[in-house]
RNA sequence: GUGAGCGUAGCUCAGCUGGUGGUAGCACCGGGUUGUGGCCUCGGAGGUCGUGGGUUCAAGUCCCAUCGCUCACCCCA
């Protein structure tokens, strides 16, 4: 029986690897530009960061997460907790008044594996710490946008605010008057969640609950000064910055931590999936694990999302080409081109040779396939010439060009040749 | 956790109400081109029809079970 790869684990194979490159070096790039440097996190960490952060009575933390109980040690749902963490152990604050951080890497959850969700995913996850002000808001946002924009994918941007634990308590109690004297109209599910999660009412997609919750009260509306400030301050930000958003009065967080700025990138294209980013303000989030009062504001981009996205939307990516083919025939040849093939990658040219003596015909083909710019052709004949051909294959035009004794120096010379035309195939 | 659908070559799939001999395309290998890739053409290799059981003279096809996958609900990136 072979083995296989398990349920909601995937492999990415050598051609789709090249969109996720494409897509990483994209993002690493932009959040550069935005000032964010990257920090690398640990996979396992104890169950207690998750469930202190998350929240107990979320969906992840009570039947999703990885963990191996009787080491009290869980493999991350989410990268937000992981970060903070590492932030508060190290003292970075005291670095900088203000940080941002991101990081990329494989997330872990037990669910139902479907489109666009898997058991071992991907996130890359921006988090700026220490800025209470509505700009950091916009210029994050800002950012996803932009990243998205230069992935070639379209989405929406909704944006709603949940207030604070000021103003919240009161929004929450009045919404869930509002719920119980409608439960009979709920489905089952939402009359569990004015219990669980009251909030999620709000979110349901069964039309029948979305008529119902029309007339809800809205959060906007029961925003305290300070809460209904600042999101009036993040509106007019991305305004400014010209990022296209929506107002999404109903839409919530599954986690518990936010507060304030919620906001999700949201498309139609991926079946049950719409968000394929989403974040918002933590303001209370570090000091509840132990850290100094600072204010935070993060989001996550769904890997696996974005790469579906870019397939559907034929975004362009760099294919990788060979520089050199060297098509020896026979052995002699062959033996002349192998410590070429050695001396040009050393020049730092990517190079390949067949090693299993085929036809030139063959060879070519082997040449075409690896997408080589050049091939340089040596038999017998130009051994004995001392000159070998150098094919354009672009082009299909044909030189000759002198054969040194010296490897090293024959690299060079070629090198030399080849490098100038070397295309960056878009 | 719940529901539906689907398992035929490395990939995408054909195979009608069960009827000798398992399709085709892509990819792979070779020939046409005795030393020149992509196009064309000819050929080759590649399959326990997911697995086990049952019905039948006969099962890729029908039934049952099982495993796997996919999509959806839930939840979320």
């Amino acid at each position: 029986m072979k083995i296989k790869a398990i349920n909601g684990f995937k492999d990415i194979l050598p051609e789709e690897a090249v969109r996720w490159r494409f897509m990483e070096e994209k993002a690493r790039d932009i959040f550069g530009r935005f000032g964010a440097r990257e920090i690398r996190l640990p996979i396992l960490e104890k169950t207690e960061l998750f469930a202190r952060s998350i929240g107990e009575a979320t969906d992840i933390v009570e039947k999703e997460m990885y963990t191996f109980a009787d080491k009290g040690i869980t493999m991350r749902p989410e990268g937000t907790a992981s970060l903070l963490r590492a932030f508060i152990e190290h003292g970075l604050h005291v670095q900088q008044p203000v940080q941002r951080l991101y990081t990329i890497g494989p997330m872990f959850r037990h669910e139902r594996p479907q489109k666009g969700r898997l058991r071992q995913f991907h996130q890359m996850d921006v988090e700026v710490i220490g800025a209470p002000e509505p700009a950091v808001d916009a210029e994050l946002m800002a950012m996803g946008r932009m990243l998205l924009d230069e992935l070639g994918i379209s989405a929406s941007l909704e944006i709603n605010s949940l207030g604070c634990p000021d103003c919240r308590p009161g929004f929450r109690s009045r919404l869930i008057g509002f719920l119980e004297n409608r439960r009979h109209r709920l489905c089952q599910d939402c009359r569990r969640r004015i219990d669980t999660n009251p909030l999620r009412v709000l979110d349901c997609k069964k039309p029948d609950c979305r008529a119902q919750v029309q007339e809800a009260p809205s959060i906007l509306d029961a925003l305290c000064d300070p809460c209904r400030d600042h999101f009036a301050a993040v509106c007019r930000g991305l305004e400014a910055l010209g990022v296209d958003h929506g107002v999404n009065r109903f839409m919530v967080r599954g986690l518990d931590y936010y507060t304030r700025t919620t906001f999700e990138f949201i498309t139609g294209d991926l079946g049950a999936q719409a968000a394929i980013g989403a974040g918002g303000r933590y303001d209370g989030l570090i000091e509840q694990l132990g850290g100094p009062a600072l204010p935070g504001i993060g989001f996550a981009m769904g890997m696996e999302r974005l790469a579906l996205l870019m397939e559907q939307q034929e975004t362009p990516l760099p294919r990788p080409a060979t520089d050199l083919f060297v098509a020896a025939l026979g052995e002699k040849a062959a033996a002349y081109a192998f410590p070429l093939v050695h001396e040009l990658r050393r020049l730092g040219l990517s190079a390949a040779m067949d090693h299993s003596g085929r036809s030139l015909k063959a060879q070519m083909k082997q040449a075409g396939r690896t997408r080589a710019n050049y091939t340089l052709i040596i038999g017998d004949n130009e051994l004995e010439q001392q000159e070998a051909i150098l094919r354009d294959m672009a082009t299909r035009k044909q030189e000759s060009v002198a054969l040194q004794t010296d490897a090293a120096e024959q690299a060079h010379l070629l090198a030399l040749r080849v490098r100038q035309n070397v295309i960056v195939h878009p």
